[in-house]
DNA sequence: CGTGCGATCGTG
DNA sequence: ACGATCGCACGA
């Protein structure tokens, strides 16, 4: 496997969502490295789209990462409760990111089912599998993912993404996010890709 | 300073 | 369908 370079992480926002479908999210932590292939993805780009934290220039604390080179986490609480995790793309300045929805567990899923539900992986049901990473929020809390991994270095040690030298097959689907229908027209900007028929998308 | 809410999830 | 739960964005 090869590590995604700082050059991936700059093309086209809506690209780069495409193109990180099918690569390996890889967290180390606690001595142990966590795992999964990106199977759905959503693309933010703060300029033209009202759903985007960034949107019209907005720069506080939390946005702050956006606003900095491609290749840094973006990570971000949600309902008091859950992380989610973005990767921000473009040039400096452009305050655009890909928020990673879903992934099918990798290596590590024995660590992952304790994390989610405090129980060896034998004792999950099917169901309960599917669902250890099939969510952003799920799937930071499988992967040990959280606010202290906001602005980590996407090249480094710690956090990072990479494509596996033979990578089998797959298509793309192509909708409209989740969740954002106060967004106004961004609502309908097909700006959604997850890979076809695979079980950890988390939506039809 | 006070307040309303969210790029979600689990349960019912 | 609904409640949990809290950091933060924004207005006063």
């Amino acid at each position: 496997m090869e590590k995604l370079k700082r050059e991936f992480f700059e093309g086209n926002t809506l690209n780069v969502a495409k193109e990180l479908l099918g690569k390996i999210l890889i967290h180390r932590i606690a001595g142990v490295e966590l795992a999964g292939r990106i199977v759905e993805a959503e693309a933010y780009i703060g300029a033209v789209d009202k759903a985007a934290h960034s949107y019209n220039n907005r720069r506080t604390a939390r946005t702050e990462i956006m606003f900095g080179p491609a290749g840094y986490a973006y990570i971000y609480l949600i309902y008091g409760m859950y992380y989610c995790m973005n990767v921000v793309t473009g040039k400096a300045g452009e305050a655009s990111a890909v928020l990673i929805r879903a992934l099918e567990p990798f290596y590590g899923m024995q660590q992952m089912a304790f994390r989610r539900y405090t129980k060896p992986l034998e004792e999950l049901t099917k169901n309960q599998r599917i669902h250890l990473t099939n969510g952003p929020g799920k799937l930071c809390a499988a992967l040990g993912i959280d606010k202290n991994c906001y602005g980590e270095d996407l090249l480094g040690e710690r956090l990072f993404i990479c494509r596996e030298i033979s990578e089998a097959p797959f298509e793309i689907e192509t909708s409209k996010r989740i969740n954002i229908d106060y967004a106004e027209e961004a609502r309908d900007f097909l700006w959604r890709f997850y890979i076809k028929n695979n079980a950890y998308v988390s939506r039809k």
